[in-house]
RNA sequence: GCCCAGAUAGCUCAGUUGGUAGAGCAGUGGACUGAAAAUCCACGUGUCGCUGGUUCGAUUCCGGCUCUGGGCA
């Protein structure tokens, strides 16, 4: 079977979603969405995700598919991506995954193969106690002793990494450094064809993260958020942690007002936007379409389809 | 008009008992294998408001001026 798919990347505002439906159209595919926040229900105004008039026809996949009190992950997002991806695939059509979180789009291409552990297991609270007790340094010992590779590649104040690695020697008694290894080279299980969107000039960008904030308030985000805490999620619900969310939050619980939350989300959108061109930056295979000033989808459309035909999609 | 307090990095400010200065935030770059819209790291030359004076040397002390707050008329 053809295991071509094809992958729209990009940080936010810079149009993957508009063009991942015209690409869609265009060549008979599925969109599937690789965005660690669209995966929440509830959650359409602050995350841009598509409404049905913008999906046009266009089957999308892995929108709104979990309870935002649920926290999911990048395995958990394999794990379900997968069957996904294969059922498009033998259907004859084109899986086209389209997303802003390249660790989840990078996992399912490659299907790697996370270590066992996970938020909210036995392991990592106990870790996570410790840590709060006794500071980092203790656990980073540990480590040391454990697995010494991993220790001395991660930085000191990386409490996350640091506790993940331990978990991962106390779940499994193999270390992470050696689960690296041996997944980090498997060959990928879909052929991959890159397409990324990024703004020429930064401030071009910014000012288009700039409008879609200020749009998402018109449409309504105060709203959402309100919706969203009335449904009682845990405090520490991953979707909490979106941007927008958190910061429009303090407007209700009143410690923001709500132009100090506008201009926090803007802040906290663009320093998104820079990590995930960060991210995908250093992955050779993107074929990058900048936009000059504006986003001009016919031409990226153009450019977009040169590149699959030369690739022998059609 | 008078009095007081400010004027230092893009922003908010610290500091220099006189030897040309440093934090936070912003910004830029990087990392990332079960939280990834998360998390972590690195990077700091700027007429120290202007102008005179004192001094070997002034951003620092003194005078004048400009601007910004606040107060009094």
């Amino acid at each position: 079977m053809n295991r071509t798919i094809l992958c729209v990347a990009g940080p936010t505002a810079c149009g993957k979603t508009t063009l991942g439906i015209l690409l869609a159209k265009r060549f008979r595919g599925e969109v599937v969405s690789a965005d660690s926040m669209q995966i929440y229900r509830g959650m359409t105004i602050g995350t841009a995700a598509p409404t049905p008039q913008e999906m046009d026809g266009v089957p999308h996949h892995m929108i709104a598919v979990a309870d935002p009190a649920e926290r999911w992950s990048a395995a958990r997002y394999v794990q379900e991506a997968t069957p996904v991806i294969d059922g498009i695939l033998a259907r004859g059509k084109l899986p086209i995954l389209v997303g802003g979180t390249g660790l989840w789009m990078d996992a399912v291409i490659r299907g790697h193969g996370f270590a066992p552990g996970q938020a909210g297991g036995a392991v990592r609270r106990e870790l996570e106690a410790r840590l709060a007790r006794e500071g980092v340094a203790p656990l980073l010992e540990e480590l040391r002793r454990a697995d010494p590779e991993a220790a001395e590649r991660l930085h000191p104040a990386d409490e996350k990494r640091i506790l993940r690695a331990l978990e991962v020697f106390l779940e499994t008694g193999e270390t992470i450094s050696r689960h690296n290894r041996e997944t980090r080279d498997l060959p990928p299980r879909y052929e991959a064809l890159w397409i990324g969107l990024q703004f020429r000039d930064r401030a071009d960008m910014r000012r288009l993260i700039d409008l879609r904030v200020d749009r998402m308030v018109q449409e309504g985000l105060l709203d959402e958020v309100r919706a969203l805490l009335g449904r009682g999620l845990p405090p520490d619900a991953t979707a909490l942690q979106a941007i927008g969310y958190k910061e429009f939050r303090r407007v209700l619980e009143g410690s923001a007002t709500e132009e100090e939350a506008l201009e926090e989300v803007k802040l906290r959108s663009r320093q998104y936007a820079k990590r995930q061109l960060t991210w995908l930056r250093r992955n050779p295979d993107i074929h990058w379409i900048f936009w000059e000033k504006e986003r001009d989808f016919a031409r990226a459309l153009q450019i977009s389809t040169e590149i699959l035909s030369a690739a022998g999609v059609s």
